[in-house]
DNA sequence: CGCGCCTTTGAAGGAGCTCAATTTAGGTGG
DNA sequence: CCACCTAAATTGAGCTCCTTCAAAGGCGCG
């Protein structure tokens, strides 16, 4: 049950942000080269997480914030009937795990939705060396806002929009993240099953079927069981302008 | 419309968070008494905002994040075509403005929701005092993270709930905070309409009106307009745990 | 004391849920 | 390589909880 632990010991290997690609999306963002050579002190060490593990647990003690460097998670939390909310997605370049911070222990579950690799970055350290480094100290600041503008976002969705408003907001915003990570705004597989988005947008799984559905119907998009193809991105955008009610 | 500003400049007034009654929840927690005394030199301004006004507005540049001294506020996003979303409701020792930072301009509103004082921290200070003290610079990861857990607690409000139990969790919520500062944990008037409470709990201003007769007519609550006592604390805690479906 | 805003309550309607059956895809072992 | 098995997805039909629309009552404030 163990996660592989693969410790940065080879030269090489320790260069972990300067030589990484992500580092204009990661951490390391706008940070000068001197200061991204620092960071490579603070990823000692990677985890490969295989698809359907955790990284870690609600409950686990707090230690490490993770940014992935390959893969795909889900986040969720747990009510004690057994209900579940996905509270999000994350890919490439995402960091997971702030939510521990301010209990020190994990607050949700992150599950891995297909195999992967994040760098572990010990929190007691990251804060050291953003005492040393302002310009990391103020980007991990805005990553953290980020994320709690992002839960905005997230309530918008779930407390004001109708269904196939949410499932264009959602789909359009995985585009613009496969965008920024190189991928095709168009084409792209989902990793997470209907049962999980529908979670996510706060409607059952058979909602979500529908609305894709739908969508495909009126030529929106094309589905085919998780790979999607985007024929309309304006389409779906005045999904969302247009009010209803 | 402009906020009226207050300079610290009175010795006495200068002790801003040294003789602060809300040290123990607010920035300063956790801090030593010298350390404390430093930061009265991060706070150099307070500012009065009116029930009504806006402490600021999203799409503002940011500046600064503000600890509520006195009264009461909600934090709103609004859609393009009017609907809102409450994205919660602050009361003394809470901080306001920790969305705008990683925008570097605010995205949400912030409005008094009676007339009330805040306490300004102009940003680029704190992350200098952070560089210093490091207790205050974790006590400040703290509460960015606890805001995000917060959030999270709203989407399962929001994707997991029934109307009373969102309803149930609000009022406990509220008590469980009301009590922290000192105030009767199961008395005391809401400072929001029906209509912002719905646009929280994502329900309509009619359900939530007709939640609260519901908790009124079995013993739960006793209601009249604004004024709430709570009869059954552990009766409403039941209406969370228990499964519906 | 009158006006506006908030709240309450009723009745009808609808968006999304529940339950259920069928299809499809992917993995596994013979 | 095919048969089998399981998990995921699709689709239909009926139902329910919340919304919508409407009207009346209450409170505070100028």
């Amino acid at each position: 049950m163990h996660a592989k632990l693969i410790p940065l010991s080879v030269p090489e290997l320790r260069e972990a942000c300067s030589q990484c690609n992500l580092r204009e999306l990661c951490l390391p963002m706008g940070l000068s080269g001197g200061e991204i050579d620092q960071l490579d002190h603070l990823v000692e060490v990677r985890r490969r997480i295989q698809r359907g593990q955790h990284l870690y647990r609600g409950g686990e003690v707090f230690e490490a914030i993770y940014a992935i460097k390959t893969g795909f998670f889900k986040t969720d939390v747990l009510l004690e009937d057994g209900r579940e909310q996905v509270t999000g997605f994350q890919m490439a370049g995402e960091i997971l795990g702030m939510d521990g911070i301010g209990s020190e222990k994990h607050t949700c579950n992150a599950v891995a939705l297909e195999d992967s690799e994040v760098c572990v970055i010990p929190f007691a350290d990251l804060e050291l060396y953003s005492r040393e480094i302002s310009a990391l100290q103020h980007h991990f600041h805005k990553m953290m806002s980020r994320e709690i503008v992002r839960d905005h976002g997230v309530m918008m969705l779930l407390g004001v929009m109708r269904a196939e408003e949410r499932l264009a907001a959602f789909l359009l915003n995985l585009s613009q993240r496969f965008t920024a990570r190189g991928y095709s705004p168009t084409e792209f597989n989902l990793r997470m099953t209907r049962g999980e988005i529908g979670s996510y947008l706060g409607l059952k799984l058979e909602t979500v079927s529908r609305a894709f559905s739908r969508f495909n119907e009126e030529g929106l998009i094309s589905v085919h069981q998780k790979h999607i193809q985007i024929r309309d991105a304006a389409g779906l955008k005045k999904l969302l302008s247009e009010r209803r009610t």
